[in-house]
RNA sequence: GCCCCCAUCGUCUAGAGGACCAGGACGUGGCCCUUUCAAGGCUAAGACUGGAGUUCGAAUCUCCAUGGGGGCACCA
């Protein structure tokens, strides 16, 4: 075990409740599971509501059913509770209140009276210009008169903000890249406590992540600027930071930018590709295959292996195999991955995932049929919507016939068609057991007999049986479908050739 | 504008100084199988961003350039 986990590892997943659950927000999620469990470690779920304008109710319950969807479950946080609750931030407002207050009393945080507009106008000077951005410490060294009379005119309203160091540097350690140094004049003196008495992100986490005794930050990489404000942070309350690991992100396939919901991805072609995971559901991904496309993002399993379980995962996580570097989303991985997870699905389970979408595409759904037919679709399905247009067939119960052109084939015409039809279902309606081995037996030797090709005469066929150019094959989706069916389906066909 | 991170086939990646005329996977082309479409098997094309160093030796170390990405809120 490296030095960096002689500590108990606990480690959390920290969403923000503004929204449906993220792709990217899976991944880091996931990459802190697969840690916790593979150091047999703690997995926390803790939820940063701290932005009460961009508060969504419904947040919570996406996050929780998206993480229970995929298989990440959580040792400490919402709905499961844990001795460092309570998880969700905005129930922890006096501590966070506390703690600034206390930086104030140390002299390591000051009382901020500048207003919005001033801020806004300050922003927008400084984007105009040459000059740095961010806040100009106007407030930081007040005398007490200037401070009572701003109270005053304020009516009593400010932020808190810490006094970040001006001069020299802050070095933060990032178990993926090594040290990284920050020039101290670059970190802003950043608010801890709104005006609303809520904290930002900064003091909740640094406060949370020292409470709850959280061994490892593993987030993404856009968090690498606030390291260093961090890391301040914990050096003004007197605490021992955690580890740090800043996770690469994952860039749009094909647009620019880091996949993000505002910033949608476009495949070639213009199709849009899913970033919210309720999206991936709906799409029709099962959570084995997302997982496992996962974590072959930016991280890989050690041999040349692209499929493996969730479990040998767990064995096999390291950080050390974590690459640093963003890589674009590769949507078509995921698509084949999907089809290798469906293949190797368990008959029943995929007949269940399969049922529902079958039935709001019209079809009234025998599940004895279904579960026949199976291992004759599940290997032309990527996703699982696929079965509609390759195995609806079986569960149409008015059947529409094809168009006479799909039933004359190649190098055929409408009066050979019908004879080799005919001929067909006599052959079919004579035989006492109805099953594919049965059907070929009959069909094989007519083609020859009828001076067809093989294909001419399957290809006629399965068109009658099934109406669709792509089908599973002829005899044993015969075979699923039944005497009775298939048989009446070649009378239709017979009737189209004959008009 | 300033700061930071990253850099191997089209894409995801392996590679931690000699084992690399760079391996795997997806995708793409070809062939085989074949009643369509898949699945499967075989096969082909395809990359170390550039330049200086260090070294007997560099995809691997250093620096610079270039490119890509991230950040600079009373959002996280």
């Amino acid at each position: 075990m490296s030095s960096h986990t002689d500590l108990p590892v606990r480690v959390r997943f920290a969403p923000s409740p503004t929204g449906p659950m993220h792709i990217g927000g899976v991944r880091t999620a996931l990459f802190n599971w697969l840690f916790a469990r593979h150091h047999g470690g703690t997995f926390i779920l803790r939820i940063e509501d701290t932005d009460q304008k961009r508060f969504d109710p419904d947040a919570l319950r996406l996050i929780t059913d998206g993480l229970r969807w995929v298989g990440l479950d959580w040792d400490e946080g919402p709905e499961v509770g844990g001795e460092y609750g309570p998880y969700i931030q905005s129930e922890r407002l006096q501590q966070y209140q506390h703690w600034a207050n206390w930086l104030v009393d140390q002299g390591q945080a000051y009382r901020c009276y500048c207003s919005p507009e001033r801020l806004d106008a300050l922003h927008k000077q400084q984007e105009s210009g040459q000059e740095r951005r961010g806040y100009d410490r106007r407030c930081r060294d007040l005398t007490p008169e200037q401070r009572d009379q701003l109270h005053h005119e304020n009516g009593g309203k400010y932020v808190i903000r810490f006094k970040m160091p001006i001069e020299g540097s802050t070095t933060v350690h990032d178990l993926l890249r090594g040290d990284i140094t920050f020039d101290n004049d670059q970190l802003q003196d950043l608010v801890l406590l709104k005006t609303d008495g809520y904290p930002t992100y900064h003091l909740a986490n640094v406060v949370d992540d020292h409470f709850m005794k959280i061994s490892h930050i593993l987030r993404a990489e856009e968090w690498i600027p606030t390291a260093p404000i961090h890391k301040n942070l914990y050096d003004g309350f007197g605490w021992e930071p955690p580890h740090f690991a800043h996770l690469p992100v994952i860039l749009n396939p094909s647009g620019k930018g880091k996949l993000s919901k505002r910033t949608v991805g476009f495949r070639e072609g213009g199709q849009q590709i899913p970033v919210r995971l309720d999206e991936f559901e709906a799409g029709g991904y099962v959570p084995e295959a997302i997982i496992n496309f996962l974590t072959n993002i930016g991280w890989s399993f050690g041999d040349n292996r692209e499929v493996f379980s969730v479990q040998e995962t767990i064995e096999n996580f390291d950080l050390s195999r974590v690459n640093p570097a963003g890589g674009k989303f590769p949507i078509e991985k995921l698509e084949w991955l999907n089809g290798v997870y469906i293949r190797d699905m368990d008959p029943v389970r995929l007949a269940q995932l399969l049922k529902p979408i079958l039935e709001n595409a019209g079809y009234e759904v025998n599940v004895d049929m279904l579960l026949r037919a199976i291992p004759l679709i599940r290997e032309r399905i990527k996703v699982l919507p696929d079965v509609i247009g390759i195995g609806g067939l079986f569960f149409a119960d008015d059947f529409t016939p094809p168009a006479r052109d799909m039933l004359i084939q190649k190098g055929m015409d409408a009066p050979r068609t019908k004879t080799a039809l005919e001929e067909s279902l006599a052959a079919l309606e004579a035989l006492p057991d109805f099953n594919a081995a049965s059907q070929e037996a009959v069909i094989r030797p007519l083609a020859e007999k009828l001076g067809l090709k093989m294909g001419q005469l399957l290809g006629t066929l399965r068109a009658a049986t099934t109406a669709q150019e792509v089908s599973p094959p002829l005899f044993e989706t015969m075979d699923v479908l039944g005497r009775e069916k298939s048989l009446a389906r070649i009378r239709q066909a017979m009737a189209v050739v004959s008009e």
